[in-house]
DNA sequence: AACTTGACGAGGG
DNA sequence: CCCCTCGCCAAGT
């Protein structure tokens, strides 16, 4: 007897996804990069729309743009932007936000940046 | 089993 | 900065 896999293909990005903190969030790509091996940024978001609402922060997985990729499929326009920013999460006019400062990375894998290069490309578009 | 779709990403014009 | 093309791979038809 197997009941569902809780390590499926699915599962994995569920688990990590619900391991990202109030205030931050992850791109596609990243989720992708760090499961590895079989999953990319498209499958990540394939998988994400097929995500349970109600165990899953789904809001807090953004594109690499810095933007909210859902747009009128499934969710209304502009709710993930809005749970974000009731979050804390700042978003310039153009709809993105910055990256540099909310962008989530698992334990072990904080990028040192120690020169904090590039703050904000926040141009009002 | 083949073809199409999709919460994406990087690169080029 | 906007628009298009290509690559990517699971799932649905």
């Amino acid at each position: 007897m197997k009941l569902a896999d809780e390590t499926s293909y699915r599962e994995r990005v569920y688990d990590l996804v619900r391991q990202i903190p109030r205030g931050r969030v992850m791109t596609y790509g990243q989720i992708a990069d760090i499961l590895g091996e079989d999953y990319t940024a498209r499958t990540v978001g394939y998988v994400m729309h097929g995500a349970d609402v109600e165990s899953v922060p789904w809001q807090r997985v953004i594109n690499a743009q810095g933007k909210c990729s859902t747009g009128k499929m499934t969710l209304p326009v502009n709710l993930q932007q809005s749970i974000l920013e009731s979050e804390g999460i700042k978003f310039n006019a153009s709809g993105k936000c910055d990256l540099n400062s909310v962008l989530w990375h698992p334990e072990g894998m904080q990028p040192q940046d120690e020169k904090t290069p590039s703050l904000f490309d926040v141009e009002t578009r």
